[in-house]
DNA sequence: AGCGGTCTCCCCCGCCGGGGGGAGCCGGAT
DNA sequence: ATCCGGCTCCCCCCGGCGGGGGAGACCGCT
């Protein structure tokens, strides 16, 4: 039995939802909040499987009422955010905040109870669009990004990278211990194998291609 | 009726899958591929709403089978990944190859099912870790990363723009019809107000900071 | 023994970049 | 009317940067 605790500030929705969940035999509807506060105390109460979210509640929000939720009861239960539009920008927070999936409001019923066992069974649940742009925004950073630049040796992608550190030639001389002058020659041949100006041009190319990253 | 097309190498898997599927009354298994290059003409012929889709198979593997899908037969089916481990690297050139969600070979039958029933209907589905990680990252660099930099004037951000595109003083001060004195001047204000040396500095600050963006 | 690639170091030179200071113009706030 | 901040321009100074050319040491490959 999936026990579900529902928090919404509409008491229509609420009524609604339960209705709905309490006609499957395998979902109960254990509990009701109508403010983001109300949430954490009545699920350390009630040990809901999983807690329908609204986002938008007057009080605390449903992005960080999940966030406390989930801070404060152990085991945390899974969280479904209940959501107008899909393309809410809230849909970011609350994935980041952990929750485990979405719910349209428009959804019909059935879709609304496959997706609370989906996700009281451990699943995520999203729409097309939302992951489409995460996975695109992903792979672009982290399986391609790699290596798209020409070959340096071993010691120009040294000092590649500290040109990127913001170091001087005379700093990077210093940090690999040796002569200023060697390091002049090695960024001679990074911005030649690069074709590009000067090291400023070097450092941007660097973070382009990925071979450095923010952060 | 859901229709649905089985590609995997192994008869067995193939011959699970499709006594789960056609168990259902709305489900009903139109065809299998054992080759990733079978599957685009038999879809062509079949028009399935949903592709059960293995990644490893001999021949085409599953994502370029998957690209090769989307972009041959319209309109395109839904395209279920079937995977064995859900962190598998697969996962995200799977989704940027278009593929609606995954499905672990170790599922339950029930939850097959579901999972089928929910891409047909345009849902995405994916495991809660990749779910996790994609929104982390995607909400490091789109929510917060915008402007936690120093109050620069309207001038200033347009020429630490332009720095950060590897121009010179001389090409900056042409680009905007100013003298390349101003321009110092300008990038003066920038080092002093973002605390860095050098224009090389100003640009990883610009990088690090989200002012500027790879690609 | 040769040879090419890499890493190391040196010299000269020209220029761009950056610091300091000064100044005029404008628009908005006080 | 005054002041302040932003934008514009100018001066001098100099140090780091980048280009050119040259050279020696070590390595692995042939």
């Amino acid at each position: 039995m999936i026990k579900v605790l529902i928090a919404d500030d509409e008491r229509l929705v609420r009524t609604g939802l339960r209705v709905v969940l309490n006609a499957e035999p395998d979902l109960t509807v254990v509990g009701e909040a109508a403010d983001g506060t109300e949430v954490a105390p009545l699920a350390a109460e009630l040990r809901p499987d999983v807690v329908l979210m609204d986002v938008r509640m007057p009080g605390m929000d449903g992005i960080r009422a999940t966030e406390h939720l989930l801070g404060s009861v152990q085991p945390p239960p899974k969280v479904l955010v209940v959501t107008t539009f899909e393309n809410d920008d809230y849909v970011y927070e609350a994935l980041r905040a952990g929750a485990s999936g979405f719910l349209l409001k428009r959804s019909r019923a059935e879709e609304m109870v496959q997706a609370v066992r989906l996700v009281a069974n451990g699943d995520s649940l999203l729409f097309p669009a939302a992951v489409r742009e995460l996975a695109l925004h992903h792979a672009e950073r982290c399986t391609k990004a790699p290596l798209p630049l020409p070959r340096l040796t071993d010691r120009e992608g040294e000092i590649l990278r500290l040109m990127a550190a913001g170091l001087t030639n005379g700093e990077i001389a210093e940090r690999l211990v040796v002569s200023p002058e060697t390091v002049k020659t090695h960024v001679g041949s990074v911005l030649a194998k690069l074709r590009v100006r000067d090291r400023t041009q070097a450092v941007i190319v660097a973070y382009e291609s990925g071979f450095v990253r923010p952060r």
